[in-house]
Order: structure tokens, then sequence, then C-alpha cells
DNA sequence: GTCTATAAATAGATAGAC
DNA sequence: GTCTATCTATTTATAGAC
């Protein structure tokens, strides 16, 4: 890394900046189809029409249909990251899980949520091979896992329930259907809609 | 249809009989495989090879892959309607949602439940001009929404929730990744994870 | 209806000029 | 890095003999 370039800190060239942000423009486009059909049904030939650049150009950035997707899923797990870092300290951790669900439900019926790939999808080994993308679901997980616990103790959240199966059930929302269920009903804004679904989620389906 | 055979309720001809049951080893495949990885990653040679006849031979019986497809979901939208027509009347409407759902959720855990397809497959159209598939739908939510509403007159379902969203929500445990997730973690046996599943679903996740 | 062989279309990925 | 053009493999679907 011999260059004539300054030390450290400094500001990236323009060029480097244009190669950004047409990486951030390809991931962007990336994360909506990926949120619209998945990954299996996502072309890379759309990928190229929808950012407006040729296919051979895509692979300049990345190196497959897998790595294009992963970075699509490791950005959005960033976001998740940046959304539960900046939590209000002061709030309950009920609190805290409740903002932090309603946000990915939000996300999800925006055409924003990147759809986990099913079972035994090619993307699912490179997910889990990429360092940045599970180092990121493990912070999630551990920090979600400290609200979940604390919640239990405090005796906001059921006590009897197992942490893990709590944390799965949080993270299921982002992929859940009743929400584009109701929107396709058409009878309910957006924001009736994530109530609802708070609810079933947090207080049950049964009366109480 | 002037033939030599029988009038009406004849015994099936060995032929028509064989035919028969090489469709429902087909449609047995499909659905397997419908519930492993999904329409989009399934393909016709899969199927052909495990049911162990050659491809041409499908498209004998089925005129497509979403045939095919159409054909495994009108079969489970079948067994759906007759496990609902086998709850006992005297059974409480609450009693017999719980039994539904969790009979949904016990396929899903033995890889038997088809996945629905993502919003704009090619499955979808394919779906809902389907005649067979529509009406078995509609009178299983027409069935289950009026356990719903007699289980809220009663007050054993929060009457607050409009009772689509009580649909919705069982409806998608039949597709909850939460099932897999738990058991990939091999920690609790099917009946465990069904009964926190459940749990979750109409007791909600806070404390009672 | 079942088979082998093949067509036709599409997808992921790459070559090579600029 | 971006492009056009192309390769290779896969996939849906069909032709035609039996």
């Amino acid at each position: 890394m011999t260059t004539a370039s300054p030390p450290s800190p400094a500001k990236p060239s323009f060029k480097v900046r244009m190669m950004q942000a047409r990486e951030d423009a390809i991931i962007a486009s990336v994360n909506r189809l990926l949120a619209e059909k998945g990954f299996e049904a996502m072309t890379v030939d759309e990928v190229a029409a929808e950012v407006g650049i040729a296919k051979a150009s895509l692979y300049k950035h990345f190196a497959s249909k897998e790595e294009l997707a992963c970075a699509a899923m490791v950005a959005a797990m960033r976001r998740a990251q940046d959304f539960i870092a900046q939590q209000p300290p002061q709030a309950s951790p009920l609190d805290k899980l409740r903002a932090t669900t309603r946000w990915t439900m939000a996300l999800k019926l925006q055409g924003q949520m990147p759809s986990l790939p099913s079972q035994n999808s090619s993307l699912r080994a490179t997910l889990m091979s990429s360092r940045e993308y599970m180092d990121g679901l493990m912070e999630v997980s551990d920090v979600l896992g400290g609200w979940i616990e604390e919640a239990q103790a405090r005796g906001q959240l059921n006590a009897t329930l197992a942490p893990i199966v709590v944390l799965y059930t949080l993270f299921a929302r982002a992929c859940d259907p009743v929400l584009e269920f109701l929107r396709m009903g058409g009878q309910h804004s957006d924001e009736q809609i994530l109530d609802m679904v708070m609810s079933t989620c947090f207080e049950g389906l049964c009366a109480r």
C-alpha cells in the first residue's frame, strides 16, 4: 500500500467517492429487489438495468450474485445496528424492544427489508461465511438478548419464555407476511397495520 | 363421454388408478420440495428425478411448472379443509382454532407445508386463477373467520382485534421461520417448539 | 403415457476493446 | 471501470419413437 496519497484519515479522492456512491446505488437496488422478490427470483440483469450500468460492470464491484446480495444484507444489518445504538439509555428495555420491532416492520412495509433466504439457498452459505454479517448478527442478538432478559426480570415480558424464543419471534417480524396481506387489503393505513401487528405480537391473540 | 364402461359411481379401472397413484406421488414430491426450497428454487428436473420418471412424462400430467405447484397447493388446501371439517362440533371455537394452528405448524416442522410464493411470483397468478385453490382458500377463511368471531363474542379472543388480523396471523403460522430456527438450535423437541410458538402466538410476549 | 433427445430461452459469469 | 458481445450451464418445455 505505498502510494502518493497523504496519510490515514485523508479525504477520499473524487474517484473513490464516485465509486462508493455507485456501490451504494447498487446496494440500494439489490436491497429493494431482495425485498420485492427474494434472492432466487432476483436476477443480476435486473439489478444492472435498475442501476443503469452494464452487467459486466456489476461484476467488477461484486464477484458473484451471492456477494451482491450479501453486501445488501450487511448494509441492512448495519442500519439495524445503528438504530439499536440510538435507543435512549433511559428507556425501558421493553420500550427499546418495541421500538426496534416496529422499526423493522416499518421497513418491511416500505419494501426495504431484504427477505431471508430459505434453508438451502446458496446465499445462506455466503452469509454464514461473511465475517461482517455474522458479527453484526451476533451484536444485534446480544443487545436484544440483554434487553429481553432485563425486561423479563422487570416482569415486563413473560419470564417463562426462553429468551431465544422471544428473540426469534421478534426477528421474524421483519418478514411477517401479515404486514403485506393487510396492506393488500387496503383497509388500513401503514400506522394502523403496525399498531395491530405490534399488538398481536406483544399482547397475543387471546383476551386479557 | 360415451364409453363402454358401466354407469356413474363405477370402480376406477386399473389404468386410471395407476395414473392417480402416480399423480399423488408427483404431488407429494412437489409438496416436499416446495416446503424445502420454495417455488423459484425448485426445478422440474428435481421433481422428475425424485419421482423416478422422465421429465417429459411430468408434462403429460401437468402443463407447466406453475400447474405442478398449483396442484400441490390445492392438495395441501384440501388437507386443511379435511382437518378443519373433522373438528368436534362441541369443542370451543378457541380450541378449534388452536388445534388447527398447531396442526399447520406441525406440518411446517415436518417439512410438509409448501411455502407461499412471494409477491410477484409467476405462481401467484396461477394460484389466483385456480378455481379449486381459491374456493378452498375461501372456505377455510369462512370457517376460521366464523370461529374467530365466535371466540371473540365469548371473550376468549381479544375482541378489539379485527377478525381479519387474527385470521392472517393464524395463516402466517404456517410459514413461521421461528419454527425452523428453533429446530436448528437443537435444544427442544418438536412438541416443545410447538408449545412455545403456540404460547407466543395466543398469549403474546408480554407478561400476563 | 413413458421414454430419449433436443429445442428454446434464460441465467450467471467472462473476454477483450476502450 | 465501463461497455458490447459472448460463453457456458441450467431450465422450462417439446418432438417424436415406442
